[in-house]
DNA sequence: AGCCCCCTCGCAAGCGCTTGCACAATGTTC
DNA sequence: GAACATTGTGCAAGCGCTTGCGAGGGGGCT
């Protein structure tokens, strides 16, 4: 009841002539596929995506694999990535690391192999050597988004460059003393984006003719609160307080714009904040911030995977994106006083 | 190649007994178990989905419906979700109705009916009455989480009780004059948090002795930023300002301390504050707020599907059950001055 | 008129599993 | 030691689609 033949008999023709109607693939007169398609529409008839699965190997469906779910950048590129994929007929079934040990490796041995996706999105993902092979093996295209991943195609914004311009946007306001809130060296190890913004950072200032290693810095992780805390630091000692500072994430520079109030240092006018990434409550807080679009990284990935798709070419074309980004000038940067 | 048939010749058995042994169902004597185990470890061999899926009509995976994804609650319930559902060697997929018109018909019409998923979580979502028939229509379980679907099972805290919990604190402290930031009326029409909250205050005044609607009230939309602005106005007209505020969510409560603070106003000294949901910020603003647990409403809502399942009832018990929250007391709330 | 090509559609063989049924080999009971 | 459970396994028929192949028919060409 219901299925394909049913909806076959009612439109006097073949299950194959309404697979191909239904689905686009093969030839059928244009008539035909109206009659068919007003059939099953009329019936509340859906192709059984498992049925169709099995015989012709392609799924309908992509996994996403993330570190966290509950955290503004992810949940950012997924919804991107879901509108994309809803479009494309595609459902988008999610492989959330989060747990840690046992789930974690449950995922790569056991989920990713059942065959229940056509491709797979990995966001911001360190992964190791053994579990990015895992994905490979899978012979399906993957991508990565925000974080570099050995052999596999990614989307990323240049953080290098990114960090480089926010950096400029405090030197070209004349601070001449520019802390820095960034990674700790431990979580540096793992995953590159703290150190490649650190990187920027670096650059900026020596082309300035400042020497980075004498500015005040302090680890954050990439938290309000630990932005706070690592501000409270570095505001903290009346002697060395910079005059900018620039935090390696919006929510970080958000913790020190509260930690320079709580000090009761005025800002922009104490003390000048920059962050990176765009995050929703940096126009809240009046952030500078060099912006980066989440959402649009999300359906760019869906749109790469498509394509990779649609010419099933399964070698991986290791060309890695660089993605757009831009400065937001807000009320928390402006030049220093005296 | 790869495929269940290796396994049966490599274990000496017939595919028969490899798919018992692999999945459990039926007798297989332990030795012929392990030896199947054993080998189809060393293969890398795992069951595909959809073969096992068409067979058995099983699909060992779930839909989550939400109505966005970057929000602290939805995105803190899918969490827990995912997390229970790997454990149960469930997959997730993900339906996002944030996109609006297109988008969300199609979830209803088309993607739902696919037959991909056992069963359905659906998060917070005020759905129309044909939304709800068709998800009943499945003919599969559903649970909803967080906001009341008629007809389905429903997990989510007594939003009367926890305002009335919230307001009772701040009665209990000695205040007398509470202002309210709620939901706007327009918004109440489809969803009916705001509304309950706001009973349960206006029941906790009474009880009180207190008339709510000569206490000062703003509407917010739920976020940071609303929160501030109707905190802002209602905080600003110095001769009707109340010595407490009850927000009736973290967020907006959120907005109110640092309105507050920009009106030159001290928490808790000048007035006092408090929230509901246990967001991850409210303790780093030290807010008190009566804690909702949303990961762990959404493993209780696997949980509830599992058992569903299990004893394959079809019928849906329309057993809606209330969940735990709890008073964290910290610095944003005291006693009136004087 | 005859030939060929192209377009449309049906036939039927799978896709890789699950499971009802049958059957053999043990164990249990009197 | 016969009669009957019980347990462990294999056989084979699907599950509901997709698709290679081939048949039929209409039109354009020489």
């Amino acid at each position: 009841m219901g299925g394909i033949d049913e909806v076959a008999r009612l439109a006097g023709v073949s299950t194959a002539t309404v697979s191909r109607a239904l689905s686009g693939n093969g030839a059928v007169s244009p008539a035909t596929r109206m009659r068919v398609v007003d059939v099953a529409h009329s019936l509340g008839y859906v192709v059984s995506s498992n049925a169709s699965s099995l015989a012709s190997g392609r799924t309908k469906n992509v996994g996403a694999v993330v570190p966290f779910l509950n955290r503004w950048f992810f949940s950012s590129v997924i919804e991107g990535a879901e509108r994309a994929l809803l479009r494309a007929g595609y459902d988008l079934t999610l492989y959330n690391l989060a747990g840690g040990g046992d789930e974690r490796r449950s995922v790569f041995e056991h989920f990713l192999l059942r065959k229940r996706v056509d491709a797979v999105i990995a966001i911001s993902l360190e992964l190791t050597e053994d579990e990015v092979s895992r994905l490979l093996a899978l012979g399906k295209p993957v991508v990565g988004v925000g974080g570099p991943l050995a052999g596999v195609p990614t989307l990323m914004i240049d953080d290098v460059r990114v960090a480089r311009l926010a950096t400029e946007h405090l030197l070209a306001l004349g601070h001449t003393r520019i802390g820095h809130i960034g990674g700790n060296e431990a979580s540096d190890l793992d995953f590159h984006m703290p150190a490649s913004r650190r990187t920027g950072y670096d650059e900026a200032m020596r082309a300035a003719g400042l020497a980075p290693e004498s500015m005040p810095f302090h680890a954050g992780d990439f938290t309000i609160q630990g932005g706070y805390r690592a501000a409270a630091q570095l505001l903290g000692e009346q002697s060395s307080r910079p005059t900018a500072v620039f935090a390696a994430s919006d929510e970080m520079a958000i913790g020190t714009i509260l930690a320079a109030r709580d000090l009761g240092l005025s800002v922009p006018h104490d003390v000048s904040v920059i962050g990176i990434d765009g995050h929703e409550l940096a126009e809240f807080f009046g952030l500078t911030t060099v912006e980066q679009f989440p959402e649009q990284q999300g359906e760019r990935a869906v749109e790469l995977l498509m394509q990779r798709l649609a010419t099933d070419a399964v070698e991986q074309p290791s060309t890695s994106e660089s993605l757009p980004f831009s400065l937001a000038v807000r009320a928390s940067t402006a030049p220093p006083v005296g």
